[in-house]
DNA sequence: TAGATTGTTAATCGATTAACAATC
DNA sequence: TAGATTGTTAATCGATTAACAATC
């Protein structure tokens, strides 16, 4: 036991990436079972919704610290709330959103990350037509009054959902206003101190990876 | 020369995920330098606004076939016309989408879908409080409109953004319409025929990750 | 010429898959 | 008991990184 593994549970979350990645999957397919009344789940039970391999769906499943009984699989109550335990999914996280366009506004009223511990609780603009206005039931401030406002509402996530230019610009605000975890939206990346945490989302991958396999197919034609 | 390469250029399209997925952040990147008066750029310039490795870098760049010059780097232009021929971003694909929910609303209005090759020319529904309205400009027609204006249109593409439980039967309908490719925003895992080109994209995975890494920063206060 | 940069070939790393023993 | 399923250990695969020769 030299050097061990110092696995409490599930509670070291070592950060593996593809994995992590597809946990909101399973734990979409296993509520869904769950509402269907199922008590108990397997992994051949979960590919059939998947197209992932049965190894690959066990694997992923062991890290989540709980027994499987071979022949019946795995307490559906309980894989669901440790993979909830394991992305933190179970505590509520409140944030900030910055940029009221298209994007931000859809994210503003985007049930899934509620649901999934994440609750915007206000939106921030600098254009006078949207500040003041509702978007989805959350109130939009000026991003002059975002510091003071996290202050006395103790954010500490903050979303950037404005254009590249004045991407850093909005970081800073944030930044300077105790935020410790940013998800950018944004093209550029943001310089930030090693205490922030910063996430950043890419939707023109998502984009170029479709058009590829479009092409693809057309030159199959 | 046994089984040859076959590359004609960067015509092939070898699909490697993780390059596809990077090539728009160096087109973001390399039109923002365009547009800052440079007529050449080298991998140490492009990794200044990156925190990819140089040597990333330079292995994807060689898949798209131009030439660089040691000392001086690639052409720029040359550059950014490669990488959007291998993306098909040149050409642009019309597209329909459905569900005009806060996500759907969103993607109606996202710009940069258009600058890259996708525009949504029209929006479905089939809650008769939003068909017949328009969303960023884009009008809401009926779902059951879909496939006569699909035809008439020549519309090969759909985009789904409807709740998870209804996300088969549109893209029943988007298939009986004949659109070749679906770009699947729900939860659910479509069942589609081999023509048929499918990508999934999964908001979740990225609030997961984001998750993650607040928790992993906030264990270590 | 010296030095920076490209592009190739080899080494490393990490994730997926396969094989199989353990278990109910 | 037989058979399905878990979970471990080893093998494979693919992507990233390192080393270095080629080039301007």
């Amino acid at each position: 036991m030299i050097e061990s593994t110092e696995d409490q549970g599930h509670n070291n979350k070592i950060l593996r990436l593809p994995t992590i990645k597809r946990l909101p999957t399973y734990l979409h397919i296993l509520k869904r079972l769950k509402s269907e009344g199922e008590e108990y789940v397997s992994t051949t039970a979960l590919i059939n919704e998947l197209d992932f391999k049965p190894i690959l769906v066990r694997k992923d499943l062991v890290l989540m610290g709980i027994p499987g009984k071979p022949r019946t699989g795995y307490c559906l109550d309980d894989l669901i709330k440790a993979i909830e335990s394991f992305l933190g999914w179970n505590k509520v996280d409140k944030a900030f959103l910055v940029g009221t366009g298209a994007l931000g506004s859809a994210l503003l009223g985007h049930k899934p990350f509620e649901e999934n511990g994440l609750k915007i609780v206000a939106g921030f603009d600098v254009d006078p037509a949207r500040v003041g206005k509702t978007i989805h039931g959350k109130k939009i401030y000026h991003l002059s009054e975002l510091k003071e406002l996290a202050r006395r509402m103790d954010i500490k996530v903050g979303i950037i959902t404005v254009p590249w230019q004045s991407a850093q610009e909005v970081a800073d605000v944030l930044i300077e206003a105790g935020i410790k975890g940013i998800w950018n939206f944004s093209m550029l990346k943001l310089k930030t101190p090693p205490d922030v945490v910063c996430h950043n989302e890419n939707l023109a991958s998502g984009l170029a990876v479709f058009s590829v396999k479009l092409q693809q197919q057309q030159n199959l034609i």
